[in-house]
DNA sequence: ACTTACGGTAAGTCATGACCTACCAACATG
DNA sequence: CATGTTGGTAGGTCATGACTTACCGTAAGT
């Protein structure tokens, strides 16, 4: 059910930016914010929205909260995206078997 | 590269009811829009921005628009979430290792 | 040809959310 | 204890996009 959160969380660029960098490893707040365009508290709602729907876990650590990829969240939406597909190409085949089945019209 | 378009065509709801109701084959927009609590110009808008990603096909027949899910703008999607997850794991078990070689600290 | 069904486009309104600049709390370090 | 570093929160602005009604084109039926 959380899969709507996630899709919604990676609808935007910058948060897709963001998890681009996390793809080598976890990273605390600064080295993520760093070199992007966006102010450092903005970097810090966008980490509040990816946690909130899943795709991020964090592990505060002393000063600093380590952020990293939660695979458990990314599959709930590619469960959905895998279910979907199946869906898509089922209708497709039955679409295509009824247009046979009367070719002219 | 047409991933991000679909990912933020799916991001809305009322897209993804559409969706859902093309997931038993192609239907036109009137069906489509019958029964939902928007107005039939809103629907157009959202199978507009849905073909735009790819993620349907029309097939206009006499007066009609057929509207039905296509396979392969999903599969865009599903490919961009396959590969982030196969990142997130490897990730993942990195972390765990890096871990595991300094118990403490 | 006239009328009805179907559906896309135009123009405008309104809510949502992405961003900014403060500001504040917590830990670390001198 | 004082000071720097790290990062979350508050409040406000502004752009985007999801809706509406009104309108127009086109295909079908009478």
């Amino acid at each position: 059910m959380t899969y709507q959160h996630a899709i919604t969380a990676l609808a935007d660029p910058t948060r897709r930016a963001i998890i681009d960098r996390l793809r080598s490893g976890p990273l605390p707040v600064g080295a993520i914010a760093y070199g992007m365009d966006i102010s450092r508290p903005a970097v810090s709602q966008h980490l509040r929205v990816l946690s909130d729907a899943g795709l991020l876990t964090v592990t505060p650590s002393g000063n600093r909260r380590l952020y990293a990829i939660a695979p458990d969240g990314i599959d709930e939406l590619r469960r959905y995206l895998d279910n979907l597909w199946g869906d898509a190409l089922a209708a497709f085949a039955r679409a295509a078997h009824d247009q046979a089945k009367r070719p002219k019209k």
